[in-house]
DNA sequence: TTAAATTTTTAGACTCGCCTAAATTTTAAT
DNA sequence: ATTAAAATTTAGGCGAGTCTAAAAATTTAA
């Protein structure tokens, strides 16, 4: 159907696409290390193939069908990524480059039998939602720490940077999926935060507060 | 590490050869549905690598590091046949597709943890022996049903012929790996058979018999 | 043993995905 | 409104992997 380098593309776009804006090309080449001329090519291949909308010096977007594709492999992307960590012992920081390469691979029944197994997952281990097989989802509206008031409290449901360094920095401090949190504290100079986990108190950046997104209690 | 192309290149050798004897150019050709002339650029490049040696106009054969390479393959490609037909419900006439895409994933934890998962299985769902992590296997001894007399009975151990055509005759006369099977009767001017299972007599080919293998009994 | 048939390699070309360098367009600043 | 800076595209080229057609080597058959 499509290769692999054109499904990389196309689930950039996606994951850069906002409302119904144009993607620069340079920011498509930031996000894959490639270069602007690279993208340039590629950008006409998806507009030639109806997959993408590509309005020259301005930017590029996903058609409809661009965009069924996109949430094609980002089910696969997320499915492969629960069973790493269910079913294979894999940590949620190590699981990212392995569902690259898994959500390239062709098979309609492998993916179904897979969402089976593991018993239709809503969500991957980092909290983002896995479409369905028609390719919904719903957006869970979670609050990002660094909007919370001091008292407010929730459960860690999601977390943006899914980096290895950021994962194991949460890591270390005991934070995950589920991890009750409450804000102890707010710094207005530098925007920082004090939390309480049940296992302790942490001091956290601003950079860290706007990376983790709390289901509110209650 | 290597390329897909690469890799299919060299497991289609390791099943090509025989011995320390020379794979023919056309031999790997046929099997791979490409050109002889494309087998040659890709023979060198082998060889440039290391991986295979070849003798132009003669054939070509793996190095040792060749045969290391193959084997991991074909472990890759033997567990995840298990894998899909063990925890997806596939049927072992629909494993051959998708594991020729699964073979080359390259993660060494993604394959330890799914040998650990499938409790470390000695057989694919052909009956073929899965190499350890170390490369290793032991080829079973089986006796290919065409070889046997009228009274000799086994259980069927592996297949010649993996393809989705045969498999799903011998599905259709409902004998399968653990089936067993008695010798009945051998007609010496073609070569046939007539056969017995628990479910029923059945007349084979002297064709299907050369493609089962069984272990006799006692 | 010579000629014909077969196998294999070489030569040249093509697509895909990528790159650098140069040209062009857009945007921001004076 | 010009000009400088930044973003983007074009032009040309490269490596991987494949193909067709032609040349060369090997095998087979007469
Ligand atoms: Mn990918
Ligand atoms: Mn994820
Ligand atoms: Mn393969
Ligand atoms: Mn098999």
């Amino acid at each position: 159907m499509h290769s692999v380098s054109e499904e990389n593309y196309i689930k950039t776009i996606y994951h850069l696409q906002d409302g119904d804006a144009l993607v620069s090309t340079n920011e498509i080449a930031g996000r894959m290390n490639t270069k602007a001329s690279s993208v340039t090519d590629m950008l006409k291949k998806l507009a030639e193939k109806q997959l993408a909308e590509y309005v020259p010096y301005k930017g590029s977007r996903l058609t409809s069908a661009g965009l069924d594709c996109a949430m094609q492999i980002i089910r696969k992307h997320r499915l492969w990524e629960v069973f790493l960590v269910e079913k294979l012992n894999f940590s949620w920081d190590e699981v990212h480059e392995v569902a690259e390469q898994l959500e390239h691979i062709q098979s309609r029944k492998l993916i179904d039998q897979l969402d089976q197994l593991l018993d239709h997952p809503k969500y991957d281990p980092h909290g983002d939602p896995i479409p369905d097989a028609q390719g919904n989802y719903e957006q869970p509206k979670h609050t990002q720490l660094s909007q919370l008031k001091p008292q407010d409290s929730g459960v860690l449901a999601g977390v943006l940077d899914t980096s290895t360094r950021f994962l194991q920095y949460l890591d270390k401090h005991q934070i995950e999926l589920g991890t009750q949190i409450t804000i102890v504290d707010h710094e207005e100079f530098d925007g920082s935060f004090i939390i309480k986990t049940a296992q302790k108190s942490l001091p956290i950046s601003k950079t860290v507060a706007d990376q983790l997104y709390l289901k509110l209690n209650s």
